[in-house]
DNA sequence: CTAATTTTTGGCCATGCGGTCAGAAAATGA
DNA sequence: TCATTTTCTGACCGCATGGCCAAAAATTAG
């Protein structure tokens, strides 16, 4: 979404700062993913990535802007790379499949990220105890799938049904599909996600 | 699971004792659905009930065996409910209809309750940090799931799939059937239910 | 009625948290 | 080189947590 060197704000950021919020990030990453949200701590965050406590607060305005940045580095990772695979496809069905698949593929080499996001998309509040991140924050990506599908149903691909549904059922079709491979290793993602074309290409025929 | 008299443990728990737990375990619950499983202290959870702090630790082990009893008691109400529904259905075509329909009548009753039970099965972690309930919970959910789609597999009902990956996407269809409900109270729970059967009808025809 | 037992109270504890800060160290620039 | 700015450290703060316990209160038993 930001490339570097924005109009918006104030000065860019120096070669240093650029680095350790990168490498804090990553740190944090890593934590989350191996110790939970709850317990990941600013000095457990540190102490991985070798450093002081202070450092986080100085690079970061506080703890809940550290996981927003975690957030958006991630998020943007997989739509940048989805919809990158996305932009050939002329058809609903293609596109349906493809971005089953190509999310797949995108899981398999970025687990821990994944696993983070999953965490603090899932328990982290705002200030006021509410959620920061609910299911509230999908709107976008379910009303870019209702696109899809809305797509393949002017064209005639789709039959008629509710999108909103399908979206929502799809969204969570991936997300599980993530979690029980997270869960289970061993578990073969891109057969999952055939399996999961499959699936919703007969559910909208 | 457990009638009131079980042989298996110590003496049996007295009226009191009873009355006790049921009123700590249904303040627990509301105080988690109101403000998440983080901020739901011991002292919110007595302040909330008006009794004093110590009382919970007097009747629970911990605050994990609260969390733990809670898990238990809103989980098996829920599957005494759908499970004695679907007892008079014969075709695997029934069970999945009457199953998607009956588990949204559920949840139309029991919010709270059900809001809860997620925010402990996703934040409850054992003194490891690895967590008490993760996707590896569902594999009693998923076996009974896959028994009903292997069922329709040998009556002709159903075409060959993967009947674990079905399991899957049906579960997490129905998890964030209620997420999204619970997020936006106007949406048509009954009307997502009918649209769910119709999806996984078609899917698996 | 009295003694024994169960239950409740309210304060206390050690722990870990996010955040702050003065000063040391390092980098920068003239 | 030396003054200025940026960056880092490690100690410290106030706060909330889960758990604990002595004593009070309520209930039960004899």
């Amino acid at each position: 979404m930001r490339s570097e060197n924005e109009a918006s704000g104030q000065k860019p950021r120096s070669f240093i700062e650029q680095a350790r919020r990168a490498q804090i990030m990553a740190s944090a990453i890593e934590v989350i993913a191996e110790v939970g949200f709850a317990k990941a701590s600013l000095a457990l965050i540190a102490k991985h990535a070798g450093i002081s406590k202070g450092v986080i607060s100085y690079h970061f305005a506080g703890k809940d802007e550290l996981m927003e940045q975690v957030v958006d580095h991630v998020y943007s990772g997989i739509a940048d790379f989805v919809l990158a695979r996305m932009e050939g496809e002329s058809t609903a069905t293609g596109l349906l499949r493809t971005h089953l698949l190509t999310v797949a593929e995108h899981m398999r080499d970025h687990r821990v990220q994944l696993m983070a996001l999953g965490e603090i998309f899932h328990n982290l509040r705002l200030p006021d105890g509410s959620p920061r991140y609910g299911i509230t924050a999908n709107e976008e990506l379910y009303e870019s799938l209702e696109r899809i599908y809305r797509f393949g149903q002017s064209t005639g691909e789709f039959r008629r049904f509710d999108t909103r549904v399908m979206a929502i059922t799809h969204s969570s079709a991936v997300d599980n599909m993530f979690a029980y491979w997270a869960a289970y290793p061993e578990h073969d993602l891109d057969a999952h996600a055939r399996e999961l074309v499959e699936i919703f290409l007969r559910a909208v025929r």
